[in-house]
DNA sequence: CATGAATGAGCTTTCATTCAT
DNA sequence: AATGAATGAAAGCTCATTCAT
């Protein structure tokens, strides 16, 4: 919190900014966080290295702000693409599809966000990640307008529901990153997820 | 792959090894692969630090050794947990328990698991994590049991359903390990995920 | 030497050379000249930092600048305080209370001229201090006087004897702007310490 | 305060402490505190430029370090040097004709004290110079007693005294570091300076 | 004249690894 | 087998200086 706020105004006048979270994105998903050198950062945004410390205060900002600004980006695509959905189940499959879609599409922010960020316990410790909470508290709101809608069981934890509906497309994406061939497609590995859930999650048929 | 296979006959005339091992197990979950000084393991581990060089080939062969073992004994004790059941159902729920109950009685392993081995692209890839995958496959292997006995749908993918049920947990066992106060018990979150799982796997009633 | 001589009539169209040099007084009196940024003094003078270099060549010709210019100051004041006084005794009593005086009123001068401009070998060995040794000789040419006027000591070394004047006031006013707190007076201190010269160097009164 | 002394028992085993102080001795003489760099300190101690970092905390330590050892010397043979003398002027000459034949024997040490320690903002502001303050108050110590033998004038404030005679001495040191050529050699310089004192601070003749 | 964004050489410090004892 | 002092490559970051605007 706090990171790069005085020095962001630079923004406006200049893609340096920018050109670094890229040239970031790319260094640190090839090379990890810890292996990535701020030089080659600098190289691959054609900008010197010092120029690096007029947009970001270090390296750990670096990755912070990337994570910020990219995660803004996707929380925004994820609502657009909630927004045509009603029917609750139908959006828990569209949050499946639009998740792994998304990632598939930028391997290298899903990587950085799967190992660097996400797993860093140096990250995940000191900083409050509230872009990724916002993001989970997607999936909880549409479990609990499920649950008022009467279509999903009001005994289901949405706090517990969310983290097990995430880790489970999450797990999937990681396995993608990962390795190299894709046995299955984005779309039937979304469909089954969301599946397992829906149908794990909806009112008994005979109790309704 | 390969990693202390000349040297591991030492332990058998040292305790070393384990003091090694031990150390590191605390020394990284406190502070990450990265920030971890081998000197710190070696002074935790009440050894010189040359000393960590008669056991390891490197600081890289602690982390992968750790995990080794520590999941050899994880895979050792799931299976035990199983083997007295033979439910499908029930043994996808022993699972979930199991595993949270394990991560929660080795809260450093598990931070290690999550953050630190997971993490980097540098283990991740260079390193084929065959005791992870026997692990996945043990879940794997329930699933197509179900299937075989008519319990779960034939449709379920197991390569998909391993993978989601598997994050699931994980997931759940990340927010207890970065999150000081637990909201719900390992029991409840147990009984719940494997109940998503359960009832989105199986045989439809009116189908069967 | 040869510093500033072509940027210098600059000065007569701006007063931005004096506010820089101001600005580097506080500045370096602060923090130390190699502690100083260029970009500090900058601020402090409210200029851009490249204008800095419009008027001086780099941050050494500020220092040897700014000392100039105070030191030049600082002979005019001394000439025009010892111009009511004839007495060599009274004026080098007078000499004493009035550098005392000045360094107590430009605390931040005295501290560059002590700590900073003194300080580097680099300055020290690299620049002739021509104002420095004019200074020097103010006293040396009292002493002189006393000597051709029989109040002092033929045997006595102006030479040496300036240098220690010089230097037992100089200590006082180190001291001073180390120390927080001032146990004697400017004035105390300089008819103490000017009276140990007189007395030292008068001519024994038998011997008269 | 508390540099070094964790790490001041290596000292036993190894000359290596010495041989870096003493090349820290020549390259800060040579080029001044800021000037020098660490690696060429290591390379004229032939040491590598970690084990520097074995025998001291940082750069700034190894000057407070060298400064400590050097000055416990110094004091050390001033005492020694002043023990067969009784008479309070004799010692004052004694103590003069010491302290710039010792500087005059130790020239690279003479100048850091001069031009780097004493004079630079950042160590005499943030390190409480002790040694320095037990050196001065030799002098005053030689002081009181010439009062209370009543050699020395009653009136003569010691703490005015030592910082005068001190900075006498010192200015003439500071000119002999500085300028390739003495015009005069130290026994007169030690003799003249402190004759100037001991007469300035005699009890009158007649009024005794 | 004035600006201030950009530069990149250069420095301190760290720490995995080695090897003489 | 065990030690731990010594190594030295490597990297993050600073800041005096420049120059296009």
């Amino acid at each position: 919190m706090g990171h790069s706020i005085l020095k962001s105004d630079k923004k406006k006048n200049s893609d340096k900014h920018r050109r670094i979270i890229e040239a970031a994105l790319k260094v640190f998903a090839k090379k990890g966080f810890y292996n990535s050198k701020v030089s080659e950062i600098a190289r691959a945004a054609n900008v010197a290295d010092g120029t690096i410390y007029l947009y970001f205060q270090n390296k750990d900002d670096i990755l912070i702000s990337l994570f910020e600004e990219e995660m803004g980006n996707i929380l925004d695509k994820m609502h657009q693409a909630l927004q045509t959905v009603t029917d609750p189940a139908a959006k828990l499959e569209r949050f499946a599809d639009q998740h792994l879609t998304m990632l598939e599409e930028n391997q290298e922010l899903a990587e950085i966000i799967q190992v660097e960020l996400r797993q860093s316990s140096k990250f995940m410790k000191e900083y409050q990640n509230d872009r990724f909470h916002q993001y989970l508290n997607i999936i909880s709101g549409i479990i609990k307008e499920g649950q008022q809608m009467g279509v999903f069981r009001k005994d289901i934890l949405p706090g517990v529901a969310k983290r097990a509906f995430f880790g489970a497309l999450d797990e999937m994406s990681r396995y993608w990153i990962l390795s190299p061939v894709k046995k299955y497609s984005t779309a039937v590995a979304a469909q089954q997820i969301s599946a397992f859930f829906i149908k794990g999650m909806l009112v008994d048929p005979q109790t309704a």
